[in-house]
DNA sequence: GGCATAACGTA
DNA sequence: CGTACGTTATGCCC
């Protein structure tokens, strides 16, 4: 301990703690949801805090390099240019780092041209001069030589930074065996190979030690050198300007100019505001109660918390006659919440941000604020689509949708988890939203009331804007809030599904399944489960001894390419039998739960998850209507069951042809795929003549495929391992098609290497309509991680921008048919296709409107081709 | 009932 | 060792 009557001055090396930290702490543990890294800046500050509650300095300051550069990289090129750049993740965290420590009030300090343990140097000199007991922290070993009675250093042991070694000078001569002073001697001749400077070969520290000791300086060792006997003498010899070089690079300045005095590093009282902010962003839970304590500002930590969780309003339960005055009072944007019950709004919450009222929902009170909702006055819901919907069904039309949490926090970090309003108070409030307790029959707490809640959205809204980049905005405003509305109403269509044909095509597929289930059983000559992976794995790799194939996690595969696979090697009826069992069972299974979802209306409603993909698509459930099978002629039974409703014409289903590899000759600007696109070719024959050097009238169907596989490929970050998995062809042949395709294609390949390398910069992708992706494993030092977020990193501009596009067109194409008051609707969106339901004598008209506006959602270099099809179901439609 | 896994359907 | 999804059955847990 320090002698309590002196004043302590802790002076810490930021830079090099945080980097062992950084390495000590494994850094899944401690990253935010969104992705920043934290472990360094984490590790950091819980030894700072461990320290100053150990030493209680009375003056502190946190020492940072600049940069790599500095007077000694000047003197000398290749000090420290061993070094490999400090990775990404790290980097990053510094300037947060520094904030953190600023709402801390602890004074950073860095100086271009120096590096950190100079300004340490400095100000450990001059606090002892001015009577200080001076703690220096720092992993760099050079600042041993600042060690003396005044002067304690702070070293981390290997393990990380948690523990601590204090060496004085005592224990600097106990360890090293000479005064700190002279480590800097034993230091030069010994070399430092982090820094890249070498030392004289075969000298480690027992030599060095016993040669200074024995001349009593390093000047002595220098002047007499000629003395030192045997094959290290003769490297000394050798080395003597190396080692002059040394000395003079770890000496630490300690005059260098700062731009304060001791006096400023006085330790000031903790913005608590500021710090609570900082570490909440950081998700440092644990981290603030101890800061609160070292601070003693727990009664101001929790008034800042108190304060910023303010109690919810009581919601004032209104009349609904009372709603609209109450409207008419408001001013600005509302929250608005719908409770549902059975699909239809059994309650309703508005607030603001100084009041909150509700009140049952009646035909009174819809009749009381419709003018309001149906208008265009600003209404902010978390989750609206349900809640549109159930009044929809009750005939209340809304108006003025101005935002919705759960998509806002969505476009925000993509990959969250975040779908209640709950979630989103937790991560962007830091609070708690009043639940109640559902597994008691009577809660103790009260949960939330609509009138809260809407409360709560207008809090959550506040939050969220303020990380919103205009950008980003702009998509939900332009491109999402407009699709909400459209989806909500095809939820509410439904599509027309005809259990009759669904039926007698599942009786068939029955049938056949246990007859083809029967003969495998006859076969192998027993009973297994043909649905288990399991038993298949018994029967095909130990009873049939067939050769073993790739292994999952729990055995080896039987997934369809395996079996093919085994059926050229080692054909046996069994696979056959299998898979055929396999198809029919699939496709049975698909239409049963098609079949249980259809309505009393007879029609199936599935639900369109808006924020359920990290593109930017979106996906469907209960039922999924995205994943139906085209696939086979048989398949398409199923869709042929999917039919024009009553009261309506026909089907129309119209999609976008090859749109991504059209947004990839537009981002890429490759003249050779722009050609290709406005040539009216074919695409995959004109790339094709391109690769293979022969006319388009030349293209056989093998270089089609080929080309075409690779096309595809390339949007998803193919291999030639890959390609050539999935064309069958030697890997040789594929990395060749790979090089003559960029050979003729190359502002591709440029495209996709630049767009990678960007968001390693950025730490996000971004569509052309700027939905960002963030992407923080493109750095990371885990080649797996690394190069599955390159992949997903090259697809996801190019999958994001052409979902983009079809929901600019869907909404678009949806308020021109209610511009034009047509009766048809759109039904259905399967990713690069949507099916519409066309009234009577509306054909003309609505195949206009879903022509022109797929066509001109996006005006990129090549034309968006649109293709259209007619007839009385899905599968005839489909052209 | 809840969970992970393998498999497979779509764009 | 090609992106993005959702659903199903099995097999195991409690």
């Amino acid at each position: 301990m320090t002698d309590s009557a002196k004043p302590t001055l802790l002076v810490v090396d930021g830079h090099s703690l945080a980097y062992r930290a950084f390495f000590a702490l494994p850094v899944d543990n401690f990253s935010t949801k969104d992705g920043q890294h934290t472990n360094g800046i984490y590790g950091f500050l819980s030894m700072l805090i461990n320290l100053i509650k150990a030493e209680k300095p009375t003056h502190l300051a946190v020492a940072f390099d600049t940069s790599r550069q500095s007077f000694r990289t000047r003197e000398y090129t290749e000090y420290k240019a061993n070094r490999s750049e400090s990775p990404s993740e790290f980097k990053g965290q510094i300037p947060l780092l520094q904030d953190c420590l600023a709402a801390m009030s602890i004074q950073v300090l860095q100086k271009e041209d120096f590096e950190a343990d100079d300004i340490l140097a400095t100000l450990a000199t001059q606090g002892a001069e001015q009577g200080f007991d001076v703690l220096v922290c720092s992993g760099d070993r050079d600042t041993i030589q600042l060690v003396n009675e005044d002067i304690t250093l702070l070293y981390p042991n290997v393990q990380g930074v948690s523990q601590l070694k204090r060496y004085d000078r005592q224990a600097v001569i106990d360890r090293y065996g000479v005064p700190p002073e002279q480590y800097p001697d034993i230091a030069a001749l010994v070399g430092e190979t982090s820094d890249n400077l070498p030392g004289v070969p075969k000298v480690g520290e027992k030599t060095a030690v016993k040669w200074i000791t024995q001349f009593g300086s390093l000047d002595a060792l220098l002047e007499n050198a000629d003395k030192v006997t045997g094959v290290v003498g003769n490297n000394l010899r050798e080395h003597l300007d190396d080692v002059r070089r040394n000395r003079t690079l770890n000496r630490l300045l300690r005059d260098v100019e700062l731009p304060l005095t001791i006096d400023d590093l006085e330790v000031q009282p903790m913005d608590a505001q500021g710090v609570r902010d900082i570490f909440s962003r950081l998700e440092f839970k644990t981290l603030i109660p101890r800061v609160a304590e070292l601070a003693g500002i727990e009664q101001q930590m929790a008034a800042v918390a108190s304060a910023a969780a303010v109690d919810a309003p009581v919601a004032a339960e209104l009349a609904p006659a009372d709603l609209a005055s109450w409207l008419e009072r408001s001013s600005g944007e509302v929250g608005v919440t719908i409770t549902i019950e059975g699909g239809l709004p059994r309650r309703i919450g508005l607030a603001t941000a100084a009041a909150a009222v509700e009140s049952d929902w009646s035909a009174e009170t819809a009749a009381s604020i419709q003018p309001w909702l149906s208008g265009d006055a600003p209404k902010i819901f978390s989750d609206a689509k349900p809640q549109l919907k159930a009044l929809a069904r009750a005939g209340a039309t809304v108006g003025g949708l101005a935002f919705d949490t759960i998509v806002a926090g969505w476009l925000l970090r993509p990959s969250f988890p975040d779908k209640t309003l709950a979630d989103l108070v937790d991560r962007f409030l830091d609070e708690k939203l009043p639940e109640a307790d559902p597994t008691q029959l009577v809660p103790e707490t009260e949960g939330a009331t609509p009138g809260q809640l809407s409360w709560y959205t207008l809090r959550v809204t506040e939050a969220l804007r303020g990380e919103m980049e205009p950008a980003v905005s702009a998509v939900l405003l332009d491109i999402e809030l407009p699709t909400l509305v459209t989806l909500a109403e095809m939820e509410l269509a439904g599509v027309t599904v005809s259990h009759a044909k669904l039926s007698a095509f599942s009786v068939e597929l029955a049938e056949r399944a246990d007859g083809i289930a029967q003969e495998a059983y006859a076969t192998i000559g027993r009973e297994v489960n043909l649905g288990s992976p399991k038993q298949l794995q018994e029967v095909l790799f130990e009873e049939l001894q067939l050769p073993k194939t790739r292994k999952t996690k729990t055995g080896y595969s039987t997934d369809a390419a395996v079996l093919a696979d085994l059926q050229e090697q080692a054909p046996h009826p069994f696979l056959d039998q299998l898979l055929q069992h396999r198809e029919a069972t699939k496709l049975r299974q698909i239409i049963e739960s098609l079949d249980t979802a259809i309505d009393a209306d007879e029609r199936v409603h599935t639900t369109y998850v808006q924020t359920g993909s990290q593109t930017g698509r979106l996906s469907s459930t209960d039922p999924n209507l995205q994943n139906i099978p085209v696939r086979t002629q048989e398949s398409r039974r199923i869709r042929a069951a999917f039919e024009v409703g009553a009261g309506y014409d026909t089907l129309l289903t119209a999609d976008y042809s090859q749109i991504e590899m059209r947004i990839m000759a537009h981002l890429s600007e490759d003249p050779g795929l722009i050609e290709a696109f406005n040539s009216g070719e074919d695409l995959h024959r004109f790339v094709g003549a391109r690769v293979f050097g022969v006319d388009p009238a030349d293209v056989t169907n093998a270089m089609r495929t080929k080309v075409k596989a690779m096309s595809y490929g390339l949007v998803y970050g193919l291999s030639a391992f890959g390609l050539s998995k999935q064309l069958r062809i030697e890997q040789a042949e594929a990395k060749q098609l790979m090089m003559e395709y960029f050979n003729r294609f190359g502002a591709v390949r440029d495209y996709l290497r630049s767009s990678v390398e960007q968001a390693r910069i950025d730490g996000y992708t971004a569509t052309i309509f700027g939905r960002r992706r963030p992407f923080p494993d493109l750095t990371s030092p885990n080649r797996v991680l690394r190069e599955n977020a390159e992949r997903a990193a090259l697809n996801a501009p190019i999958q994001g921008s052409a979902a983009d596009i079809m929901k600019i067109a869907l909404f678009r194409i949806h308020r021109e048919f209610a511009a034009e008051q047509l009766h048809s609707r759109v039904l259905m969106q399967i990713h690069d296709e949507l099916v519409v339901e066309v009234a009577d004598g509306e054909w003309d008209a609505a195949e206009r409107i879903v022509r022109e506006r797929m066509g001109d959602a996006a005006a990129l270099s090549v034309p968006l081709d649109v293709q259209i099809g007619r007839g009385g179901d899905w599968d005839e439609a489909a052209h």
